[in-house]
DNA sequence: CACCGTCAAGTCGCA
DNA sequence: TGCGACTTGACGGTG
């Protein structure tokens, strides 16, 4: 059982993607664009080695164009070495990857033309994965597509249309069910036709289901797709965001619905693919919810949300703080419970200045007098509302970067 | 440097 | 028939 997150690494250093507009794609920056995003991504991979995480979804953007007439750049090959590399690094990290082409790639639309453009999408995404080396393991994640007022003839369309594929690129692809068109019963009656795997999207059954069977029904049913070449079984799972509307992936993983689900899905051999947005964030919370560690591990998260926590609520930071004080124990659910009622909580100004002064107890005595005379400017304008808690919250940053307090700079009182 | 409109894709639903 | 909504983060131009 792996679990994984999607595309980006919130609060990881050197871990932004890059691109550009059509009319900006040159050859120049396309070059300068891919070798960037082609470091960022081993950034990423490198975190991912070293925070024990073996999913991962690579994005599709990574290069920039690569599957339109836009980009002609023989790409996979003036970055040969450089896919060899990271390809490697994947490898030896024993990490899975996979891809995700979005909802514009579309197999079994009427239009050739689209057709045409999903098929050289589905090429790019499979010469990604090629180039990296990576096994038939490593999978495309792609929806079924539109209905155009006819399911029987477009889910005909879909097989006619697989058949066009590439042998590398059909041993790559696996569908999902998705929150609008093809509920899970659909896209598993394509499956068994294709005889490709199924993905199963706990989030979009909901919006999209098919009489009232439970995720591990369909889970199980699911599994019969996957082949021993196709690697452990995998689907997807995020929660609904309470605060926006159906479908929208959640801030968060809410760790006690995420552990009910798990122990419905434990005895499967599956890998968990999250999709929510704080990424990376959750998805260490979820291995570290669900594998033997110790608290150590707990020690080094508390670390990192301290600060976020007590700007939003100091007596919920005594009672973490109180909770691990016992080092026999391992209270991981708590300690993220305890951490998600504080993230919830509403902004409160003197909470916020409170761990702002906390975090500056770092550069009292070493600031300049200009960043001393800088700051409690910010904290006043702050407090009459002349301006917001992110300027603060930039200024420190900058001064941990500055004083080399590493400490901070890992903080997640940054993100929030 | 902060802000916000624009981009890029294909389908569906509603005038 | 045509256009807005849907989705996403970063680009890129403005003030």
């Amino acid at each position: 059982m792996s679990i994984g997150y999607a595309c980006l690494a919130v609060g990881v250093k050197d871990a932004g993607f890059k691109s550009c507009t059509m009319k900006n794609a040159d050859t120049e920056r396309l070059t300068e664009i891919t070798e960037h995003n082609l470091r960022t991504l081993e950034n990423i991979i490198e975190f991912n080695a070293a925070n024990n995480i073996k999913l991962f979804r690579i994005t599709s953007g990574l290069v920039p164009f690569g599957s339109s007439p836009v980009n002609n750049l023989p790409w996979h090959e003036m970055f040969e070495g450089r896919f060899l590399e990271i390809g490697k690094k994947i490898k030896d990290s024993g990490m899975r990857v996979s891809m995700h082409p979005g909802q514009y790639t579309v197999l079994n639309s009427p239009n050739d033309d689209v057709v045409k453009r999903a098929v050289e999408d589905l090429d790019y995404h499979c010469l990604v994965l090629d180039s990296l080396k990576a096994g038939q393991e490593c999978k495309i994640v792609l929806h079924v597509g539109g209905v155009y007022d006819n399911r029987k003839s477009a889910l005909e369309r879909f097989v006619r249309n697989y058949m066009r594929l590439k042998e590398n690129v059909k041993n790559r692809l696996v569908i999902e069910n998705d929150d609008r068109m093809y509920s899970i019963e659909e896209v598993l009656e394509t499956g068994i036709a294709l005889n490709i795997p199924v993905v199963y999207d706990n989030l979009h059954n909901a919006a999209n289901p098919c009489g009232s069977q439970s995720d591990d029904f369909w889970i199980s049913q699911c599994n019969k797709t996957w082949k021993a070449a196709d690697g452990k079984q995998k689907i997807h799972y995020s929660q609904q965001d309470p605060s926006r509307k159906k479908g929208s992936h959640s801030e968060f993983i809410r760790v006690k619905e995420f552990m009910n689900f798990y122990g419905q899905v434990k005895g499967e051999n599956l890998d968990i693919m999250l999709e929510v947005k704080d990424k990376n964030l959750s998805c260490v919370k979820c291995i570290n919810c669900t594998s033997e560690r110790n608290i150590n591990i707990l020690e080094k998260e508390w670390g990192r949300y301290k600060y976020a926590v007590l700007e939003k609520s100091p007596s919920l930071y005594q009672e973490i703080r109180h909770l691990l004080k016992d080092k026999e124990k391992y209270p991981v659910v708590e300690f993220y419970e305890l951490i998600e009622g504080a993230m919830t909580e509403e902004m409160n100004k003197g909470h916020a200045i409170n761990a702002a002064q906390h975090v500056w107890g770092y550069f009292k005595n070493t600031a300049t007098q200009k960043e001393k005379d800088e700051f409690s400017k910010l904290v006043s304008d702050f407090m009459r509302s002349e301006s917001d808690l992110l300027k603060i919250k930039r200024m420190l940053f900058k001064l941990s970067f500055k004083y080399g307090e590493s400490y901070l700079l890992d903080s997640y009182y940054f993100l929030f």
